[in-house]
DNA sequence: CTGACATATATCAACCCTATATAGGTGGGC
DNA sequence: GCCCACCTATATAGGGTTGATATATGTCAG
């Protein structure tokens, strides 16, 4: 999925400007399943206006930096229409903490537990996030579906890290690999 | 996490090839929480080489092309440990499935029962995968840990689809929003 | 009144992924 | 028997993305 296509995405929802586009897979609705940065959004929506599938229009604003909003245009809606139709290539999931984790038995046990709380806060935080979101009902039902398998993917990761914590540690404590803090 | 990091993790467990290690990350233990492809790995590996921190040694084989074994040193071991004191990205979902069932109501029924039935036996089929791998108790707590947080969140990720999967299909097939097949 | 943080756009180097090249073995279908 | 698809194995080029940085201004806490 490349950046012009998810640009378009969140377009498709309604105007924004590309600060907004990137705040929309930061902690909006994409966040949990998709992300990308200011500097693919921004070419990005450059080549789109150039190909017509957007439209930009300055929106000045007070006591801020000038805004560029963009819309999305008819042509650009049946593009993006068209470019759901590729296979998705299948889901990836990206965990440092994860990768540190698997090598558990060299860690201080203080740093194991440590990244564990901070990864169940975060885990918690993004699903307040979410599930605070009181559109329920107005949602279409694509994003409604959509935002519901997040929310159980990141209960089931936070329930996982709080039912698993004090085993690990436990673990790790006995065994002899300890290496120095 | 960088392809180097990524290399020397794995090459902790035991010495492989450039090819193995790209298996680690695509069905191997690693697979559930991070990815890598030749274009990185290969690189990787000859600049680990060069820092001295693996060792590579040719393995001819029988009716294959040779392998190139590479072992991590002791340098490149705590290397390793220390490249884990990093703070850890935040985790990161990407899932071009969920990018586009976000907009179910504008695609063919069929087309998203196709999708959610695809992504169903696929994480299935990844479970079964780390579900069998028989190493339960001979594997390191961390790694053990790991492997349960995978199946953990595939597995709530599967059933979640397999329980509204029917509910998304009839929303969308009751909306006006249809387009055509 | 300073430092941290938010809004807002933009670019660049470093890095990574995808696709492709090479080369031979294995196994299924017709 | 032959072809096609797929597995083992290494390698690279091209294109795209990430992360850091620059610029400019406003807000808010200490």
């Amino acid at each position: 999925m490349d950046a012009k296509t998810l640009c378009l995405g969140v377009l498709l929802r309604g105007e924004a400007s590309g600060y907004e586009i990137k705040k929309a897979f930061e902690e909006g609705p994409f966040s949990h399943f998709h992300q990308t940065s200011f500097g693919s959004i921004y070419p990005a929506l450059n080549a789109l206006s150039a190909e017509g599938l957007i439209t930009g229009r300055a929106q000045a604003q007070d006591k801020r930096p000038d805004k560029k909003l963009y819309s999305i245009t008819p042509k650009g809606r049946s593009a993006l229409i068209s470019a759901l139709k590729i296979e998705p290539a299948p889901d990836v999931m990206r965990s440092d903490f994860l990768f540190i984790l698997s090598f558990a038995q060299f860690l201080p046990p203080r740093r194991v537990g440590h990244l564990i709380d901070q990864r169940i806060a975060w885990y918690r935080e993004a699903l307040e996030r979410m599930e605070s979101c009181a559109c329920t009902n107005t949602v279409p039902a694509g994003a409604a579906f959509v935002r519901g398998m997040g929310i159980a993917v990141y209960r089931a990761a936070a329930d996982y890290l709080e039912a698993h914590r004090a085993e690990l540690i436990a673990e790790i404590s006995e065994s002899a690999t300890l290496v120095a803090e």
